[in-house]
DNA sequence: CTATTTTGGATATTTTGTGTCCACAATATA
DNA sequence: TATATTGTGGACACAAAATATCCAAAATAG
């Protein structure tokens, strides 16, 4: 049970929108440099982005990408659940196979109220209160700004 | 992200032990047919609990697995520390190549805090409170009782 | 001793995640 | 309108992890 590469990728990109959201549409280049990630790899994460409603994006000469929604409004949870999805945690797989666990199934209850509370959690923290968040000194968020 | 099989099958077999936790040791064909798993899996299942400290395993004639602690001490997240392991949810990969992230990295912060509070959930719910929980009702038990 | 039962290692198969490429569609702007 | 630019979608290759099986060897009850 570990978090994909492709979510920890994608918060560095939206982070690093958040962080320049002056400028308008920022290329896939810059975003790829800026994070250290291989283009053609970003390029497919972004794509899902889209999709799944976190950023806008705009083609054709001086295109890019935007977030859709401000800082405060896109959660850890958001980005987990559009890179990864939100799929059951507990599959329940011998529920196929008849499965003779009482329902409703206790084991899957326990799991899905576990799998709440971390949702609840990541759902508080945002790409906002990462950017000024008490434990985020300023100058750490040099790197975040587009180069001169 | 999304809990094994593996887990879900040693819950199973877990389950199968506590409610049988009279007669001693229980071997593997039995629990492999009650709880409806090949056996050849099944056994390497059980290597990795044997290994993990939840059971004892009894070799030669006679021999089998039962439980090594009650089954009020052995909870959801035991079992799922044992067979999926206990390694940070959020792998943190940037940080090896020169991430520039805040140190202490907000990011990786509230993915360790988020599942801390799973664990904790998860650790509220053990063996016993599934066997004879709020949720589970008596009738529903069945079949985790040994065949006559 | 002997029959039984778990062990540990090797290995095969399937599924999932990671990573790349390119023809095509959309669009700003000259 | 022509052209250069930028994202799209699909296909594909590769790597890693999960799922699954087998068997010779070790341990032990009787």
């Amino acid at each position: 049970m570990q978090v994909q590469l492709s979510t920890e990728f994608a918060l560095h990109g939206l982070l690093y929108l958040a962080a320049n959201s002056g400028r308008r549409p920022i290329q896939l280049p810059e975003i790829a440099q800026a994070i250290r990630v291989r283009e053609s790899y970003l390029r497919k994460l972004f794509q899902q982005l889209v999709r799944a409603g976190l950023v806008d994006a705009y083609r054709g000469a001086a295109g890019g990408y935007s977030l859709k929604r401000d800082p405060e409004e896109i959660s850890l949870h958001d980005v987990l659940a559009a890179v990864e999805g939100t799929a059951d945690l507990y599959r329940c797989y011998a529920e196929q196979r008849s499965c003779r666990v009482a329902r409703p199934c206790p084991i899957r209850g326990a799991f899905a109220q576990a799998y709440d509370n971390f949702r609840k959690s990541l759902s508080r923290t945002t790409l906002a209160s990462l950017l000024h968040g008490e434990a985020l000194q300023s100058e750490d968020v040099e790197w975040l700004h587009a180069p001169v």
